[in-house]
DNA sequence: TGACAATACTTGCTTTGGCAAGTAAATTGA
DNA sequence: TCAATTTACTTGCCAAAGCAAGTATTGTCA
């Protein structure tokens, strides 16, 4: 079976990897834009909406869930804890784990968060049809499950 | 004329913007995997490959084609110097500018980087028809194009 | 039980990347 | 012409992100 690129053809700035690059940079300035301000960056946001969520509730989750580096993520969460947006609760039955908790002002960011990414993404999504957006999320979706 | 997404049901991570860094991840975490043998970084093969095909000849240049800051540019270009893969050449027709000029082991890089481009998109793209990837790349180009 | 391994987080070191201020050279306009 | 602006790069500062080594706690099994 032969694959979809060949290197003697191969062009850097017309295959897939650059599109995914350039779309995800496009992509994250606007959100920062959007999030400006509210005082939090585009690494930290994604921390908040997984604990309003439910999807995490220690930095261990949160670096599985996210592929993320143990250590920077230690580091990114002291800046979250430092800005009030969430505190570290220990628990007696393992004190190895730390509990995240949003505070109010934590959580009244998940909102604010929501709005901006719809914002942006149904601006960036501008003249897709629903049938392409789900396109689009089902390519996405099968290059990641092969990786 | 109304969004594709609406905040109401929006859900995080079932969003094309997820399903763009995800899939961005994958793919870098891959083409390092890939490059680890030959000492170049994820920021630092864009920057010999855009030299090597003439897109660009100056940190200038390379920090308009990738939306770089130019602080940055400089010490990515400081390592790549260090490493021998380029170096700097003051032309006298402007002195302000600086033109770079790829080394025999950054243009030897060349090839190494291609392959191993192609080596892993086509491992993410396994089960791809040619038409789903020209239509991914039409899609995102699509997105950028609206940022 | 008690040594050893595994888990969860932290810290140090480095590269990456952005912002802002600074320097040097070239361009512009009164 | 020459002061003011613009351009091109550099430097300092900081957040972000990865690796490796370290600490504390829990789990395992001989």
């Amino acid at each position: 079976m032969t694959g979809i690129y060949d290197p003697k053809t191969f062009q850097p700035r017309e295959a897939a990897g650059f599109f995914i690059a350039r779309a995800r940079k496009t992509y994250i300035l606007a959100l920062e834009q959007e999030l400006a301000p509210y005082d939090i960056s585009s690494s930290q946001w994604a921390i908040i909406l997984n604990l309003a969520d439910g999807n995490a509730s220690t930095a261990g989750d949160l670096c599985k869930l996210m592929r993320y580096d143990p250590g920077g993520m230690t580091r990114l969460i002291d800046r979250l804890e430092k800005k009030g947006f969430l505190r570290r609760v220990r628990t007696p039955d393992d004190r190895r784990t730390i509990q995240l908790e949003l505070t109010a002002s934590g959580k009244a960011l998940r909102p604010k968060i929501i709005h901006a990414q719809v914002r942006v993404l149904n601006r960036l999504l501008e003249g897709f049809t629903q049938k392409e957006v789900k396109q689009l999320q089902d390519l996405l979706g099968r290059m990641s499950a092969n990786g």
